[in-house]
DNA sequence: TCTGGGGTCCTAGGACCC
DNA sequence: TCTGGGGTCCTAGGACCC
């Protein structure tokens, strides 16, 4: 019998902003920009929440249902910054520790007992000395299961923690609504719903053939969910290994609608630099690279192109994004966002081309001196094509020796 | 109401190979 | 002229999560 903790952070960017200015502390808050941008609610208070704003709303929906709220800009560092405190006392209680977010962890305490007692004991300890290092609210739930776990600790919400004792999984889940069960959204439900199924204990009653015939290995896993049991791919990784990510990527979303090639260019250039980096950061190589392009309808394409040899180098991800992008773009149509994405990761270097290795070694120094700069002046210090429009951009272009490592009689970096 | 950004996993069809 | 099956890789799209 396994014992697992489920810790989520109690409106976390909004907590986090409450420390920095109390004076927010009990009033409807919503975070994720402006109250008039193109965006989405990140976060929103108990204050706000009261008047139907909620996570991922409009900004101009939320500034509607509650014109009083305060409406604050996110601050990721300061949230990264905290969930890595709230990690470090999570790695005190168990090195079994998996941060599922930035502000929700899963937990392996099976055998702690001799260490932190039973699980309701640990369960306060744990929730005490979170507060103690953070300031801030978290709720937690306990089960033989993750998936459990994880219910539980959403209904021990605000500042709670739960225990859902084993054997009682089926009787604690049954009287819940279908959209509980984490892997049910908005599509789901639906399809749950005309059916007839909007409780867990509904889908419970029904037997496994009649949900894998309608929906296939989802409707296997969804069976065993209404059990308790935790199924589908995800439970199957262990707590506490290590992950390298799958996809590594960026995007934005234009303020207004645009057919600007040379906007467009440098934005896809700008966010194949920010991917490139972090590719750096990980130690990892990528061998697909995609591209994504919202339009003002919001429909939205991917486009994507594996390369022979994996790479990490700004300018190879650079150029096999554009080309994506004057393959699948047509001039004149407006685009809401564009995005490119990295994956089929390798942790080791292609094999060099030896007639081509010293001018890529460059291109590597340079690179790493890029992102040093970066990381003492900021993100903005250091580009190689950001920001580069009309005129500047072509000069650069033409002009060669502009480029890092460029030595005369080389050839051009391709 | 007019819809972010960063991810994971799943499905499905076609190419290609044996 | 019509005829296999299975495995893997690649690409595109979609549901879902925070």
């Amino acid at each position: 019998m396994k014992t697992y903790f489920h810790l989520d952070m109690d409106a976390f960017f909004v907590s986090v902003e409450e420390l920095f200015d109390p004076t927010l502390k009990g009033k409807p808050v919503v975070v994720g920009g402006k109250a008039n941008e193109r965006g989405v609610v990140s976060a929103a208070s108990y204050a706000a929440r009261k008047f139907g704003v909620h996570s991922a709303m409009p900004l101009r929906t939320a500034h509607k249902l509650c014109p009083q709220a305060i409406f604050v800009e996110g601050h990721m560092e300061r949230y990264r910054e905290y969930s890595g405190r709230v990690y470090e006392v999570l790695n005190r209680f168990t090195p079994l520790v998996s941060m599922a977010s930035i502000d929700e962890a899963y937990l392996d305490m099976t055998g702690t007992e001799r260490l932190h007692g039973r699980p309701m004991k640990a369960a306060h300890s744990l929730h005490q000395a979170i507060h103690d290092s953070t300031k801030l609210n978290s709720s937690i739930g306990i089960a033989a299961s993750r998936l459990v776990a994880k219910v539980s600790s959403d209904q021990a919400k605000p500042n709670g923690i739960l225990w859902v004792v084993p054997g009682s999984e089926a009787s604690f889940l049954a009287p819940l609504d279908v959209r509980k069960i984490p892997g049910v959204g908005k599509v789901t439900e639906g399809n749950l719903h005309r059916l007839g199924i909007r409780k867990v204990g509904d889908m419970a009653r029904l037997d496994e053939g009649f949900l894998s015939a309608r929906f296939g290995q989802w409707g296997l896993a969804m069976a065993g969910k209404a059990l308790g049991m935790d199924a589908g791919a995800w439970f199957d990784t262990e707590i506490g290994g290590r992950e390298d990510p799958k996809s590594i990527s960026h995007e934005h979303t234009f303020a207004e609608d645009t057919s600007d090639s040379d906007q467009l260019e440098s934005s896809l250039a700008h966010l194949a630099e920010k991917v490139a980096r972090r590719l750096r950061e990980h130690g990892l190589y990528a061998r697909t690279v995609q591209l994504k392009m919202r339009f003002s309808d919001f429909t939205t394409i991917t486009r994507a192109h594996s390369l022979p040899d994996v790479t990490q180098l700004d300018i190879e991800l650079i150029e096999a994004v554009r080309r994506l992008f004057r393959a699948n773009w047509r001039p004149g149509t407006p685009i809401r966002l564009i995005g490119v994405q990295t994956s089929s990761f390798d942790t080791r270097e292609a094999q060099p081309d030896l007639l081509d290795g010293g001018r890529l070694d460059r291109w590597k120094h340079a690179l790493s001196a890029a992102d040093r700069l970066r990381d003492r002046f900021g993100e903005s210090a250091v580009s190689l094509a950001t920001g580069m429009r009309g005129k500047y951009r072509e000069r650069i272009q033409e002009n060669p020796a502009d480029l890092p490592g460029k030595q005369p009689g080389d050839a051009e970096p391709k």
